[in-house]
DNA sequence: GCGATCAGTTGCATTTTGCTACCAACTGGA
DNA sequence: TCCAGTTGGTAGCAAAATGCAACTGATCGC
């Protein structure tokens, strides 16, 4: 299926804005926690009531959509009836994103006394911070960059 | 002022997850348009009203929250009674997020004949992509990381 | 069969949006 | 000076989204 066919029928607010378009499709407090907690791990509907605390109408609407927008996919469970979510690769690829939220989470939503779960690699270690770069590898910043609109 | 002063009397979806810090923080599709409009220089309430799209009162709302969570600050205009909303250091710090929402939109929310706006460095082209590393410099996915909680 | 659990759906009250109108302060021009 | 236009909001109200609790079915263990 190509992408686009998914999305004939969004009337989104910026068309034009990928930003805006993402905001569209995942742009939505409790889509952003499903997310989060189908990368470390939830599969089941419950798994997913139970981290996050969502109301079940709700949670049932977030994971619809989130099938429909192609972020997750169902799958039937190897054993028993139970259906399973699991992210596709453009689910998968959000990665990016929530590494950002937590980082800046971490840099400005805690106090100095506060602790906080923490996201490490295959090391133990914590990721290393984000950092957008230029094309030629020097880091780019709001100061450095701007938006070109389309033609 | 201590980043949890500012904090206090919140109370989180899930108070030791940064992520879930973070959008209780700017988890909003409107926040995040500011956001977004902010770093491509808008500065006036109606700057963000006509680029937006948002209702008034709504767009009102936002920005005090925004000032309210250390995202904006107030600046008079130099002339005229008019006020500036300006990014603060945090605000300008979601920079990350707002590319890495970019990237994927661009991705996974385009189809092969639509065209975009293009975010762009100093030399003009476009911003290489973000990858999350762990602390070795090698690429992190969903595989390759766990999230530890806090003691 | 019987209770427990899972995966939802339904109904209803509350909250949040979005629209439209209104208002007050200032600005520029005739 | 007067008047229109712009800016930065607020107020009122209807529509939509949310949250809670109860209910439904299907299945699982015993």
């Amino acid at each position: 299926m190509a992408h686009a066919a998914r999305f004939v029928d969004m009337d989104w607010t910026d068309a034009s804005c990928p930003v805006a378009r993402t905001l569209d499709l995942v742009g939505d407090r409790w889509i952003l926690l499903i997310v989060r907690d189908a990368m470390d791990g939830a599969r089941s509907f419950s798994d997913f009531q139970h981290r996050t605390g969502i109301a079940r109408n709700i949670l049932s609407d977030r994971l619809r959509r989130l099938l429909e927008r192609g972020v997750l996919d169902r799958q039937p469970a190897p054993s028993g009836r139970r259906q399973l979510y699991v992210l596709t690769d453009a689910g998968r690829d959000l990665f990016a994103v929530i590494v950002a939220m937590r980082q800046w989470g971490e840099r400005h939503a805690f106090g100095p006394g506060e602790s906080h779960s923490v996201l490490v690699g295959e090391s133990g270690l914590p990721l290393a911070e984000l950092r957008p770069t230029d094309s030629r590898g020097s880091t780019a910043t709001v100061d450095t960059t701007t938006v070109v609109r389309e033609d």
